[in-house]
DNA sequence: TGAATAGTGTCTGTTAGACACTATACT
DNA sequence: AGTATAGTGTCTAACAGACACTATTCA
């Protein structure tokens, strides 16, 4: 890890590299409206500002004397911009590279958060909720942003086909029927209701809980996810691909 | 991403602040004597290095004026140890935090490296590669290289069971049972011959050569991955987890 | 009683798992 | 011929897909 020589004319040990910046960027998740909606910030304006008055994802600088670790800051950009914190967060990968930050070489560390629908209240001045609209966002962004959104939305797609991640977007209380709305709406095509039931009902991930919720119709039973419950891996994906 | 006060008292919209460590660590793995072997690095002793003669994951600090990209330095790095560049390179996740490394907050962009077998040829001089016992490997490592080499190995296991990627562990030709060989040794169990068949030949992976392996018993057909061949993603696991 | 949605049951197709069976080389 | 490994076929279990059917509420 250190066996490059020097950049200081020292003796060739040193460590005194020029360092990139170093950022942390949350792509955050909610479904709002019926569509998977994304958190974005506006930017400022002040002198020497990238990207003025553009939309960009939370994040900004690490913090070495506040930041305990990168997760750490993530959840502190988290809270700054919408005040609470996500019942999930994971690691989406890092960018980095010399162009994509016009203030010098620079490294993203880049995560993605699911919060429930109506845990979507106390937002930031400047942060707003943006509809997807076919994978992406109407805005333009700052730096890469829309590559790293791109990123978040095909992870997110694809570990839907075979996760339980959806129950992170749901509210304390859930019908079967809502939950297989929200996958319906991030995969955007129908599931059978059928085989989403069954699958949903033997893995040991939600329960009922002793209302229903009622309607103009039939009233549905109520579940909510388990305690602590980590997200759950089907062993099959929906619909095999190319039959 | 710069809405963060400055910490020079400026004018609150510098981004000069204290800039963390930035490396590139690479885990590489290779099937060699019928195990899974990981390549790692002996540290060097000179002044001011931390671990000195421990071992270590190939890596180093981003070179802002060589490294193009994260990639470009993942790449750099593999090719400097082991002198070939490898058929398959993965983002694996990154780790920052202040404690990893004892010259200060650090933050190490972390990939991962298929090699073929035979690839395993002309190392650097301070390098070696060192099976995978139990999931790990007997050097204690420096800084939190073990926890991010259990990472690449839980990675590792875990796409075994549904992609494609042993394939990028074969020589250039060889034939189905070897490749089963391979998955067997990475997931630690037998898999059964006639389903692994059917899957690698349905999955548009490989090719039949116009020779066999021959041995004291019935020749093998042997096979070549498909030109520029992308994983292949199947729709189920192996071993449908928990009947 | 009808509309609307919740929830169940039945049939079919695909594929993994288990394992027996055949095939083809070398000694 | 015997041994060893390559490769195929057959049967079964599990489960997703399709879709019909029943259930329960409100208007």
């Amino acid at each position: 890890m250190a066996e490059q020589p020097g950049r200081n004319g020292t003796n060739g040990r040193t460590f005194d590299f020029p360092r990139p910046l170093t950022t942390v960027d949350v792509v955050v998740f909610a479904v709002r409206e019926d569509a998977l909606a994304v958190l974005l910030v506006q930017r400022g304006a002040g002198e020497g500002e990238p990207f003025p008055h553009a939309w960009a994802l939370p994040g900004g600088f690490v913090d070495i004397d506040r930041d305990r670790d990168l997760e750490a800051c993530a959840r502190r950009k988290l809270k700054d911009k919408t005040g609470v914190a996500s019942p999930y967060l994971e690691q989406l990968g890092s960018w980095g590279s010399a162009a994509r930050d016009p203030r010098g070489w620079s490294a993203t560390h880049a995560y993605f958060a699911l919060l429930p629908a109506l845990a979507a209240a106390p937002l930031a001045a400047d942060a707003q909720w943006f509809p997807l609209v076919s994978g992406g966002v109407k805005p333009k962004l700052a730096f890469d942003h829309a590559e790293i959104l791109d990123a978040a939305v095909k992870r997110l797609r694809n570990k839907v086909e075979y996760t339980s991640l959806p129950a992170y977007l749901m509210p304390a209380e859930f019908t079967l029927p809502d939950l297989q709305k929200v996958y319906e709406i991030i995969l955007d095509r129908p599931l059978e209701k059928s085989a989403f039931r069954t699958r949903m009902l033997s893995a040991d991930l939600i329960e009922p809980v002793a209302r229903m919720r009622r309607g103009p119709n039939r009233p549905a039973q109520l579940y909510r996810l388990k305690k602590a419950r980590a997200p759950v891996f089907f062993a099959r994906t929906f619909n095999p691909p190319e039959g």
